[in-house]
DNA sequence: TAGATTGTTAATCGATTAACAATC
DNA sequence: TAGATTGTTAATCGATTAACAATC
């Protein structure tokens, strides 16, 4: 139950927050105090207890912060408790590398499906998950009702996937393709990555330093 | 040659403002005025203006932006001109989905080589370039002279791998590992992606509209 | 108790938005 | 010329930082 409005700056902290709260779990720290915990991430400690703040008190005076207390926290409200099902839609390169690096379990999702329309690798499977073709999509959505979708689908595939996704139930999409999802407009909830926008500043940067 | 120092949050928008030029000048659009691209981004006229006017004088007044020409300067600004030379260490599922599904002349970079450890991959080809035991990326680096590399090796091997990177002339990471990199310390210049990160602010948003 | 560090309010800084004169 | 729209300054808003009383 957060108090207010949270920041959109927040919420993207709170991830890292997560991770780094894991590593230190992972090494032996019981307790971190904002300053230090500020160090390590390259933060302000008054920032940290700010973020904090928004959730709740969850540091004790004098003392700090229980690392693996804190981390339990950040986790519960980022969600990570429940396991939110998740398919996959498009299983080329990307798409299967995502399904097969990725940890879902660690981030809040279980991938349930894979779905594809390219015959040659329905079937194949990814992990323990077999490749499905596309069409079977609609029986299994009745069953397995997956609330979420990773979208790596070609561009031109994109209007029409998204359509018949969201009549289907989706209403949370990981979007890596280059056709911007909107959240406002449906009741749709879009996290649009481009990773080609993140390569391009790292070549803005590059260049940028021949002044 | 920037004015100043140009803020980060300004940096960040520029790939995506480059993206949209690029779907109008696909569109036919000549020209477009600064109050139709903010409707078409969701963003306001008075942002795209200020934005456009840290780097110089785009527009006309009372016709707009033409919109070839001022994508032709951002992509100048971006450095897309120069095609910077990279490398790729690590060709796992992602490194080979990163190689083989991006388009790296478009966003300034030329894919120069493709490095593992895993004998068992090595002459492997991704698109035309073949997958060479990392042991032979120091004479590698004598003539190829990339200065940027993709990071997709295993969390353990990032520190002794950054390493060696850096003493052979790589200065800029694309970095895909779960260790951040920080820019700061060194002259190098880092570009931490974190996938997991990404997907967790999706899993805050699912949940927290229970609110 | 004294020392440390939080939670929180106040001050500052930077980014976004609004307004408008310049000008095509 | 009149209308449109930029470039740019001023006002507002929000996020970050500093300060400090509360308290463990």
């Amino acid at each position: 139950m957060s108090k207010n409005a949270i920041s959109n700056s927040v919420i993207r902290r709170l991830p890292r927050y997560y991770r780094f709260l894991g590593e230190l779990e992972k090494n032996g720290y019981d307790k971190i105090s904002s300053r230090e915990l500020a160090e390590k991430m390259s933060l302000t400690a008054s920032q940290i207890r700010q973020d904090f703040n928004c959730f709740g008190e969850f540091g004790q005076q004098g003392y700090g912060y229980n690392v693996s207390e804190l981390r339990r926290q950040i986790g519960i409200i980022l969600g990570l408790d429940s396991k939110t099902p998740m398919i996959l839609i498009g299983a080329g390169n990307l798409g299967t590398a995502l399904a097969s690096h990725l940890d879902f379990g660690s981030v809040g999702f279980r991938l349930v499906g894979i779905f594809d329309t390219n015959k040659e690798i329905i079937g194949k499977k990814i992990g323990d998950i077999a490749i499905t073709d596309i069409e079977r999509l609609p029986d299994f959505c009745k069953t397995a009702k997956p609330v979420s979708a990773i979208l790596c689908v070609p561009d031109t595939a994109v209007e029409k996937t998204v359509e018949s996704l969201v009549n289907l139930g989706i209403r949370a999409f990981w979007n890596f393709t280059h056709c911007e999802l909107h959240s406002d407009s449906e009741d749709i909830i879009a996290e649009n990555v481009h990773l080609g926008d993140s390569l391009t500043t790292l070549s803005y940067r590059i260049n940028s330093e021949k002044h």
